[in-house]
DNA sequence: ATCATATTGACAGCGTGCTGTCAACAAAGA
DNA sequence: TCTTTGTTGACAGCACGCTGTCAATATGAT
């Protein structure tokens, strides 16, 4: 899409803006295939993917920080998560009211069982790209996260 | 994320992957910003735009096959914008049930303010980075986006 | 012309993100 | 110790994506 004082940049980051969103929209249906058989939904894997990749066991406002989401939506994804069994909340030694998300037995097996899925899935996916491409992909679209974050305050 | 039998790209796609949603987080947050100005949202903003920059007035249906979302989604918004009185629906000759989406000269003017402010907002963002890294990332999100969707059948 | 199939608009309902608000608690300074 | 400030959990409510369903309409094959 390019408006009339779009700069050829201006016109190429457009550009990207635009295919974000149907690509976005198809990650995340991908998510969804991918955990469906589990009983879970995509938003609720990756809670329970970035509390079992923590090194410790993070309050759930750490894990929407790592998330890069709201507090209360991982609050309620969590809430999901603990009525499933999959974690429970233990206690936090440094904050009476921030309790620590645990993985149980369950949660474990059934982390371990969509990642069984998902290593032959996006190797499958990756094999047809370059690699260099989409580490490049990974840089900038991280260099604009925050570039947009930024301007938040402005 | 690295899982125990990801190949390197494997690997590096999986990154990408996790990047992609705090990504879009906020650039969302940044369309908001944009068009709260004018009274309208993000996502009524993308219909709006879609009609405008289309060559010629389409159907409901044919929006959102454009954009990548459902038919239902695109719906709701565009009877918003025509509640708005931003667009109108006009009478298809070709089809009875689908009428076309015409721009307003309300529509267009408030197309064309969010315009004002884009140009330059995403010239700004734009020009501290490579082009050809920006271009490089429209079509890989692109190529995933179509492989994405050809799983589905599967 | 008739019938099967596909598409559309409309509506209901759900999942998940957001914001706003409140009380409980923690941490740091006066 | 007391107060202030920041963080947290909990809850309500909203925006917007999705699916499912229905009747009306279009389209294409027979």
């Amino acid at each position: 899409m390019v408006y009339k004082g779009h700069s050829t940049m201006g016109a190429a980051l457009t550009e990207l803006f635009l295919v974000s969103f149907p690509y976005h929209g198809a990650l995340m249906a991908a998510g969804e295939r991918l955990t469906v058989d589990v009983g879970l939904t995509a938003a609720r894997w990756q809670v329970l993917s970035t509390i079992a990749r923590s090194d410790r066991p993070e309050p759930v406002a750490n894990v929407a920080r790592i998330m890069g989401l709201a507090r209360q939506s991982v609050q309620r994804s969590a809430d999901e998560l603990a009525r499933a069994g999959l974690i429970t909340f233990g206690p936090n030694p440094h904050h009476k009211r921030a309790p620590l998300t645990l993985l149980t037995q369950k949660g474990r097996m059934a982390f371990d069982e969509i990642t069984r899925k998902q290593v032959p899935w996006v190797n499958a996916l990756a094999k047809d790209f370059d690699a260099g491409a989409i580490v490049a992909a990974v840089g900038l679209l991280k260099a604009l996260r925050e570039k947009l974050e930024q301007q938040v305050g402005e």
